[in-house]
DNA sequence: TCCTAATTAGGAATTATTACTATTTAAGAT
DNA sequence: ATCTTAAATAGTAATAATTCCTAATTAGGA
């Protein structure tokens, strides 16, 4: 997907186009299946753009995600990662060892009896697998 | 599960039984199905024993989590919540709105292939379905 | 009873995130 | 093209959860 496309959403929601937003999506498009903190994306923009607030990062982040244009992640540690919902929903496998990430195309949902979830308005999901990878068991 | 149970595996693990983790676990055996944190599991014993550290907690928990005797879980906010292995191996669906949380005992292992997890230790998992609970709905 | 490695209490430090506020700005109205 | 203003930002302070540090205590084996 173009970054047009994402500004397009940003614009149908009402927000402004701010440069500051431009950026933080341009990082997530950058590379594909990219897992960023925060601070990560911070540290990316402000090689450039020195004067970024890491608050409005956060902010912005935040709001992505309630738009349903980025995924929150987490990996265990406590500090969130997130993805732009660029590729097929999919969920991961990560290692305890090396902190590295596979994804698997796999979701639960697909095989959740939707009796379990009776009375039950979903709005997410999360579903991560740990373990040793392949390259951290020699 | 009486107390002796998890005493004894403590002892086979060759850790110390001291006052402090005896107190710990009996907080979880209070009563089924409890999501504690740090800090809730802190504010329970110190109503009787107020010597009690929190740093202490802490490194119970972590440790006994190691042991298999409690599961860590992530219920979005970033703050761990503890429970005690007691009862079957379950999931749960956590109220976005009210915070509370209700377990449903369908895990997503039992329907992996296992062609996912190729070359990967696995170690442990986490999922849970976010949403909103029938008595937040109205 | 003695010894010692394991554990603890109490407080300081760290890390991620959120809150605050004065200033700037995107974008619609004139 | 300028004006207007609600939305957004920068910079910094505050908060919350967790981890680290160190001197003192203790469980359990000798
Ligand atoms: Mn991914
Ligand atoms: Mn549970
Ligand atoms: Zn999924
Ligand atoms: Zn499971």
């Amino acid at each position: 997907m173009p970054i047009n496309y994402f500004i397009e959403q940003l614009q149908a929601k009402g927000v402004k186009i701010t440069p500051q937003r431009q950026e933080i999506i341009k990082v997530f498009l950058e590379s594909q299946d990219l897992h960023l903190s925060a601070e990560e994306v911070h540290r990316r923009i402000t090689v450039k753009f020195p004067s970024m607030s890491l608050d409005t990062v956060y902010r912005n982040l935040s709001m992505l995600q309630k738009l349903g244009i980025l995924t929150e992640l987490n990996f265990g540690d406590r500090k969130s990662l997130f993805e732009i919902n660029n590729s097929q929903h999919h969920h991961h496998l990560i290692c305890t060892k090396c902190g590295g990430s596979q994804e698997i195309e796999f979701c639960p949902l697909d095989f959740l009896d939707k009796q379990h979830i009776k009375n039950f308005k979903v709005q997410k999901h999360s579903f991560e697998i740990f373990g040793i990878c392949a390259n951290c068991m020699q």
